[in-house]
DNA sequence: CCGGTACGGTAAACACCGTTCACCGAAGTA
DNA sequence: TACTTCGGTGAACGGTGTTTACCGTACCGG
């Protein structure tokens, strides 16, 4: 069989990105090899190469990939609860099972120095964590609080706001996304990226092991910062 | 000249290393290869062998090496200041302008899931920045504050104020070094972790560029929830 | 129905990689 | 001086990404 009939194109590619992924998952990040694809597939690597212009450009899709995903699962988990504070906690909480359950898709989306938006950033998962958030935000009461916004951050805070209230769908109203929501947004998710990257690249000192409790700590604080519950 | 002269060892260990880490500042860690440090030492690649048991275990080694310098900078740079919020200050800033200044470094030792404490984290960077933030935080006047340490940290804040309380030098008298200094000291190491990851792994949302700014204002938070200044 | 073309595969090859092996000469030591 | 140790060498193996030339099947227009 020198000639392999030929397969249907859709279907071989989500085949080579389920391989793919499970290799990533299964053995890191240096055993997802266009060799070891196409070899579990039973066709010859240079065949990937209809499909992908090189290993990177297959990794950057299986990168889109797993933030379609996580954004899925994400999106979903915060519908099934009505309440903007239990929401927010379903959002926080699940990002960091997700995390957890899977940390080399995580490091691969969200930890390395180049791994910021190339040019497809549409998907990246910041922003639909902000869409989420923010909807969730500005739909509960949200805190005219006196954490003033700092002056240097003000400029940034404007620019921020003004590409959430584009992202948002349905559309919000200027009024509800104040600039005060969007500067709350924005320390919401750098505490859960950062309490989120700890864990999951191991950098919790030793002698502490209930990090769930950790988590459930920082999750506790910002609530308060943002007067909720 | 089928058989150089022997080299110093210990020159050459050095080299090695130097050329590693070299590689991998320039290029990235899929271009720190043992061939390629071989060829740029003028040696051929199995003699790396004489020094490193595999590719990975000099990676490891200048994981050891990258922490080691880190740390003695900030030690020194955290020695100009004596008032001790001064010197938590410097602390914090000089790991992230470090980290920003060195990302693939920091990524190298903070940023890979299996990162973690292998063997050898006798010098892993948190252990030392907890024993110098731990000075510091001891020494000043340090917060008997209503952040209350919840009780499902309790036992785990226990063990890491021991860990902490073998780790100095000087040591430190247990009473001044509470479970709710640990505490502090392990908040903040999160969120300084969780921020500087944040920047250096580009997961701030992109209208956010003074993310300096930002960086101060989580330090001032920090400060402020330790009383300080 | 038939010829052309586009496409999805193949095999072979190149350069590079980590790693192992047998070997070997210089350096140091008994 | 003889011997051992040690740090190098070259060749080789299997693996990798990638390019190239090729080739048969499937489809499409005349």
């Amino acid at each position: 069989m020198t000639q392999a009939t030929r397969r249907d194109r859709g279907r071989t590619d989500q085949e080579i990105r389920a391989q793919a992924r499970s290799l990533l998952v299964s053995d890191g990040p240096q055993a997802v090899t266009l060799r070891a694809i196409a070899r579990e597939l039973g066709i010859t690597a240079p065949a990937l190469y209809r499909y992908y212009s090189s290993r990177e450009d297959l990794v950057a899709h299986l990168r889109a990939d797993v933030c379609a995903d996580l954004t899925a699962a994400l999106t979903t988990a915060v519908s099934t609860a009505d309440d903007p504070v239990a929401r927010v906690l379903v959002l926080c909480r699940g990002f960091r099972s997700w995390a957890l359950a899977h940390p080399q898709e995580f490091s691969l989306v969200f930890g390395s120095p180049s791994a910021g938006p190339p040019d497809l950033e549409k998907d990246s998962f910041g922003r639909v964590f902000l869409g989420v958030a923010g909807q969730v935000l500005a739909t509960g009461a949200v805190p005219a609080r006196p954490d003033a916004v700092p002056g240097s951050l003000r400029e940034d805070l404007e620019g921020f706001r003004a590409e959430l209230l584009e992202l948002m769908s349905p559309p919000l109203s200027g009024e509800v996304l104040t600039v005060e929501v969007a500067h709350a947004l924005l320390r919401c998710w750098v505490r859960l990226y950062g309490q989120v990257a700890l864990e999951v690249f191991g950098q919790v000192p030793t002698p502490v092991t209930n990090t769930g409790a950790l988590f459930e700590s920082t999750l506790l604080d910002m609530l308060a910062e943002f007067g909720l519950s």
